[in-house]
DNA sequence: GTACATTTTGACCATTCAGTCAAGTTTTTG
DNA sequence: CAAAAACTTGACTGAATGGTCAAAATGTAC
């Protein structure tokens, strides 16, 4: 006995395909998948992946769930998103390194756009925390590819700044790091900072006297100068 | 009718009651709590709280479900005995640094005794940092309290230098931060320091290396100094 | 405005997982 | 060594949650 179904095989069922790349975007699609995506990233950067729940990224973006699953099918296709798509604005500043610049120049830009960026915009920064941390299951690749790449190129360039003596003989790979570690810390370890600083965090002048010291430490070091 | 049991209601069940505190315990609990603990730690560090079952503990501390369990009621009980003991561990070497002691090296020594901790125990530190994304459900009242404290003692101590002319005019509170940051990234981001780095963070003298870098930037800065 | 495609949803299913329980086994104590 | 205490476990339960589905509602193109 066949299934009890409407469904005829071989008959192919208008199925509507939510299209995966950019093109193609009806004008609820992108309003909804704007919605979806903007609430997920609440959502996944302070609870983790595991620690949200579809229902809770449907009630966020104001839909059922169901018709967050029209969009993304799986969970993880939610979170794949969110995570690319800040990936990239997240790294932008990177790239922005000028290898003609002046370096001292072009650090103290990059740490401060860095430091806005932690201020202004943590759950990007706590996302892309949250993922390394698990050991970067949907990352991982990326970060051995684009981002090693990335990260090889711009360390020339720091390399080429010291061997010209325009910047302390230091590692270019770990200045990179300490550099990224220092910003990154002012957004993922916020509540830490709150906790020790109270509300004065809130104050107008504070984002500002946290980045100057951060660029006093990196640029100048810790020891007594004059 | 009554529920079928050999239950007696009014006479006291003689219940195995696991002692809380420290005191009080069976050599098998000793052993068995220290088992779980490990287990725990492992897993939490690396799948957070949400992301690791009771059952993955249990088997990687080779007991049944139940009878974890029966060493700790709930599955939070777990979570914040591996913070609590862990915590204490990880602030150790910051109460240790003494205000009679050379600024400079007293700094130097912290920063390498968390660099070494970051390499040797990287799951202490992935643990805490997880905590801390997530908003610090478990310890906000630690932070709040012991922490600031311990923190605001610190500063103090810190600001004097400074004054004392023995260290470069910064923020105090910053500099902690800018310390935990930097070598706490090496545990936490350890994923994406591998994937940028390649095989050679395990070569023999990379721990050193990182080190040294850190403490270079930190000291001394990013300037290029005559 | 009508036919077709797209979007939305209530009801449902299957799985995972924290926690329970009663009955057993082992260890300790007198 | 016998009784009591401590420990261990297989078999459950209930709630949470990711995902399905068929049908209804809405939007779009001609």
């Amino acid at each position: 006995m066949d299934v009890p179904t409407t469904r005829r095989p071989g008959v192919a069922v208008p199925r509507a395909d939510i299209p995966r790349a950019k093109e193609k975007r009806t004008r609820i699609q992108a309003i909804n998948r704007g919605l979806i995506v903007d609430a997920a990233l609440e959502m996944f950067s302070t609870y983790g992946f595991r620690g949200t729940t579809i229902d809770q990224i449907a009630e966020r973006a104001g839909m059922s769930k169901p018709n967050l699953l029209y969009y993304f099918p799986k969970k993880e296709d939610i979170y794949v998103t969110v995570l690319e798509e800040t990936l990239e604005e997240w790294l932008d500043p990177f790239a922005a390194l000028d290898p003609e610049g002046d370096p001292i120049e072009e650090l103290r830009k990059y740490i401060s756009i860095k430091m806005e960026m932690s201020a202004s915009r943590p759950e990007a920064s706590r996302l892309f925390a949250n993922e390394i941390l698990h050991g970067a299951p949907m990352i991982g690749r990326f970060l051995q590819t684009n981002l090693r790449n990335m990260v090889h190129e711009k360390a020339a360039v720091l390399r080429r700044w010291v061997s010209e003596g325009r910047l302390a003989p230091i590692d270019p790979y770990h200045l990179i790091f300490t550099i990224w570690a220092t910003t990154q810390h002012y957004a993922d370890f916020d509540v830490q900072i709150r906790a020790v600083l109270g509300p004065q965090v809130d104050q107008p002048g504070h984002r500002e006297q946290a980045a100057q010291a951060v660029l006093s430490i990196l640029l100048n070091g810790i020891r007594p100068r004059g």
